[in-house]
DNA sequence: CTTCAAGCTGACCATATGGTCAAAATAAGA
DNA sequence: TCTTATTTTGACCATATGGTCAGCTTGAAG
């Protein structure tokens, strides 16, 4: 456990210490999923005692709960570079560069993520029911437009959002995967940038995209 | 439980029993991931009771490797109509075919190979090492050859190999959330076509592939 | 310095779960 | 029919785990 600096005041305190609890939650979550993650573990790797967790947070739900928000936060907010765009080559270029990059710094909240999908979103359906729905179709409206004004093929939005979904997460929820048949050492800085062309070449020529 | 009639041979009724159990327990575990799912429920959902479960599988975790490695080779068989085209439009297109089928018919088996991945292949790294890293080297052999054909663009073929994993597998994996986005209605069999039509597009027109 | 609310923690409890076992039931073979 | 191996099952056990709580410590405010 790190020690916490005497300077800091007691909200911070509090506030650092739920941070703490936190990642070390997203971490034992994604590697154990959510019936296989103990908070006896959680506070281990946090560097707390049991009890001072649950002071913190009263259930593994709830716990399970704040991870799961925390993430589709992130989740959203790399969305947002689509909405600059002029066309396609800028706006989906840069969402796959920003799901990328996710993919490669929060690997862990990625995995958090699907599993709480796979398991049919128990904690966080009313969110795919309503700020995901309407994203989703703010964007394919966007999408629309674009094959509309001659700027990609007629690709079906749909299924577009998915593949770039799958594309990009699957570089963190199947990281193992990737490790392994990369003799089992972890991608290298050219190696990401490598799979981030390659899956933007691949698509943005698979839909026709052209600049606006 | 279905009363297995009595004309069914010792032997027959015991493989039965177990097919029983396995078909229950992939969907026990792709529901609750390993460690959520109980031998309780598994055994409810066979109609067996938990110590006859134990008979024919001495623990979990014989069970959940059993089935694991079961998933593992339907994934390879479809793997097989790769090797019998001549060029990347058959090879891949039918590929994709085989894969998105796997994700409409075995969602189950999709989750609990995606969940196994995601935990760092406890059970299955071994069969990474040999099976998967064989196959996915002389897969690679294949596309390299077809890139040198001038059949298609000059692809990362392993970035290629991961996109049609990622995106047939998303729709298995993530079908909830998709289905959540379709209004909540399970994808008909028009639009399952439509989603394997759009994978194919894209991922073809994306690495330029001619027909050999 | 004193007071008091906020924060912290070891010890404890109730329950769920994986797994065991002895005995009963069943079916195949002599 | 009798014998024996296989299969089935209710009852039981040890352990792990989520959660509680009473009491202790700490630090801010007056």
């Amino acid at each position: 456990m790190v020690t916490q600096p005497r300077s800091m005041s007691k909200k911070d305190r509090r506030l650092e210490s739920e941070r703490m609890i936190m990642v070390a939650a997203e971490k034992v979550f994604a590697e154990a999923g959510f019936g296989g993650a103990t908070i006896q573990l959680i506070a281990d790797v946090a560097g707390l005692p049991k009890a001072n967790l649950h002071y913190y947070f009263p259930t593994k739900e709830a716990l399970y709960r704040r991870v799961v928000q925390d993430i589709f936060q992130v989740w959203l907010k790399a969305a947002d570079i689509f909405d600059q765009a002029s066309g396609p080559v800028e706006g989906i270029g840069a969402y796959i560069d920003a799901k990328m990059e996710i993919s490669r710094r929060h690997p862990a909240g990625s995995k958090v993520w699907a599993s709480e999908v796979m398991h049919g979103a128990p904690v966080i359906q009313d969110y795919l029911e309503t700020t995901l729905e309407q994203w989703t179709n703010g964007r394919i409206t966007v999408i629309q437009s674009w094959i509309d004004r001659g700027l990609m093929a007629p690709i079906d939005p749909r299924h577009l959002l998915y593949m770039v979904w799958a594309t990009t997460q699957h570089y963190a929820d199947f990281g193992h995967q990737i490790e392994t048949l990369n003799n089992s050492e972890p991608l290298t800085d050219a190696q990401w940038q490598a799979a981030t062309d390659s899956v933007k070449t691949i698509i943005l020529k698979g839909i026709g995209a052209k600049s606006a």
